[in-house]
DNA sequence: CGCAAAAATGTAAACGTTTACATTTTGAAA
DNA sequence: TTTCAAAATGTAAACGTTTACATTTTTGCG
């Protein structure tokens, strides 16, 4: 029962309606598979022709309608980034990174952040599907990353800040990070060195921590756990981290905090406890976000190019999605470098400092290891 | 010559090819438009058929192509998002607002960052064009906003931190919120008060300078102009302005940065050169960055609430979105509140401070105005 | 039960590209 | 001039939806 409609009625279009390839076909005088090939540039096309075809192109203004290419050529040109809650600079770095590298491919990028339960990072990438040929996420919550599993099959994606079996993933060299901070701080003279944990679960954290813990065993300090406090990477949890530090008995004579914000933190602490630094106690981070140079003391740390994480991550991706077959997936970690600033001199004879502030004070001047910046 | 071509070959598809309505209709029994009809709900449809279209969908893990949507709906359910080279807290809490509020409504945001020039800028516009509904435009450069008026024809446009003639914008109460700042400096006694500008072409810069210049021919000091100091939103000119207000003479007794990056370059400064804050000099900025209350001494600032700013963008676009018609393009302006912490001062008389400090020194314990924080 | 109106479902034409294959044109060799 | 391969171009079938309109089924009522 095949049914023959009267002529349907077409769909109303206001105005002026954008032009398809058909109304640029008919003005150049040629068919649509012409002016494809032509704006496509892959095949061969007489010159003459081409020309032809892209003055009527450009007369009318024609933008090719990308819905209709996805469609038929079932790629998106476009791929999309997950992130969870993370605010501030190292949000926008990533994208910035990756951003670049994929508009430089020709490629866009849908985001999608502020997801907190894994839940919720699994909705978007499900409404993600069809939308992108690939996928960025970001799950330094390590917990979070065996459910990602699950999903996403058969879609490219390259895991930040966090790895798994088999994945394709860019983390930083935390570990190698943290270790090369103790070795500053070692070389300093520091032995009683505090550190200012991150999340539980994250993934960067645990790394920090874990490059933190090693070192000290190296070293004779007793104790170990004693010094550990914990903290969740903001300022707030630094500055009261901070007060732990202060009063623990006996006092370190450095902290080492596992990202800058908790370090700004816990300048903060110690400036309002009217502790010095760095004569009193040295202070270092991690990260070297822009503040890190302009609080006082400028801050000691490790610098981590984030823009480049995004980048990495988007090559990654790309060799992933323009041929699945061929890829193999990699593992990569983005190297740190160690800033010196003015956060840290070796640790004073207690009994100097605690009697007589300002010859500590003036000991900085001489003693202090930090002409300039060294990374 | 129509010609009939043999039986097509089809298109290859490796392994498991993904399910779609055709496949669920088969599976379920029914027609595709039914298949749409339930998994879309707005039409009438028997429960019990809507119940094993749904199980056919879900059996079959369907999602539904939006490269194929779109194209029939013409709509894609994504807006655009174009920002300069904006790094940092700013750049991310627009996002953020942007995103919550797009995702409660089931849009999808596309990125797009960097542009330093605006042609870089419209070509950019150029390739959203077909893949958004709309575009929320970050272009702070006011020299930016004529040129971007040319194109992004057709297309709902919301500007952000600047405006144009019969243009959706949402901006900062930048002239409101400086001229209050002024009104709180000068409810403390200060008189001469430096102001550390912004870049040049900047609107939100351009219309905290007008706030300020405002407020200063209320006042009685002469030499306006002399009190300006060029910058450019960064730490680092924060730093060199404070030098400049260092060596002015006579010295100012209050400094008010353009934003709070700048503030804070000028706290490092007047730290370097052991200038006291608040005692010798107050200092406020403008934003409330999240490290304002971590410096030494913790700013007072005006607060921006930038992922408001990002919510309503979309609130508005999305109105424009919806029934462009109807809507009628507004401006609207996001306000923002003083929040007092612990850089300011009543100015000290100068003779006293000059030959005794620590009496000064003193004098902020008793004389500070803020206790606590008020918003 | 018969009938009409209402509800449910089906059919196939868009949407605007790309591209396999067919056809026509070109140009060089015979 | 003819011939034929190569180059250029055209035709129309996908791609996977939505939806106007047609058709069938159900329901309510006399």
């Amino acid at each position: 029962m095949p049914i023959r409609p009267t002529a349907r009625k077409t769909r109303s279009r206001t105005r002026t309606a954008a032009a398809t390839i058909h109304d640029v076909a008919k003005r150049a005088g040629v068919s649509v598979a012409t002016v494809s090939r032509v704006l496509n540039g892959k095949e061969l096309v007489r010159e003459e022709t081409s020309r032809s075809v892209r003055a009527a192109a450009e007369s009318l203004r024609y933008v090719p309608n990308v819905a209709a290419r996805s469609l038929s050529i079932r790629r998106s040109q476009t791929i999309g980034i997950v992130l969870p809650d993370v605010h501030g600079e190292f949000f926008s770095e990533v994208i910035r990174g990756i951003d670049l590298a994929a508009r430089a491919e020709g490629y866009h990028i849908l985001v999608s952040g502020s997801h907190s339960d894994p839940v919720q990072m699994l909705e978007v990438v499900d409404t993600m599907r069809g939308r992108v040929d690939g996928l960025v996420v970001m799950a330094p919550d390590v917990t979070l990353a065996p459910l990602e599993e699950l999903r996403a099959r058969d879609m490219p994606v390259v895991l930040l800040n966090s790895s798994g079996p088999n994945r394709d993933a860019i983390t930083i060299d935390n570990y190698g990070g943290a270790r090369a901070m103790m070795r500053h701080l070692h070389g300093l003279g520091h032995t009683r060195i505090a550190f200012v944990r991150g999340p539980q679960h994250n993934a960067d954290a645990r790394e920090r921590l874990r490059g933190y813990r090693h070192a000290m065993r190296g070293m004779a300090a007793a104790s170990l756990r004693a010094l550990e406090c914990s903290g969740d990477f903001t300022e707030e949890s630094g500055f009261a981290a901070g007060r732990r530090v202060a009063v623990a008995a006996p006092r370190p004579t450095a902290v080492f905090a596992a990202n800058d914000s908790m370090a700004v933190g816990v300048l903060a602490s110690f400036a309002a406890a009217g502790i010095k630094v760095p004569e009193v106690m040295s202070v270092v981070g991690f990260d070297d976000i822009p503040i890190a140079r302009y609080v006082a003391p400028p801050l000691t740390t490790m610098r981590v190019d984030i823009a480049e994480v995004g980048r990495r991550a988007f090559a990654l991706l790309l060799d992933a999605i323009t041929d699945p077959n061929a890829h193999v997936t990699r593992h990569d970690r983005v190297g740190t470098a160690l800033v010196v600033r003015g956060s840290c001199m070796a640790p004073q004879p207690v009994t100097e400092l605690s009697t007589q502030p300002h010859r500590a004070a003036r000991g900085r001047k001489s003693g202090s290891p930090n002409k300039g910046e060294a990374s």
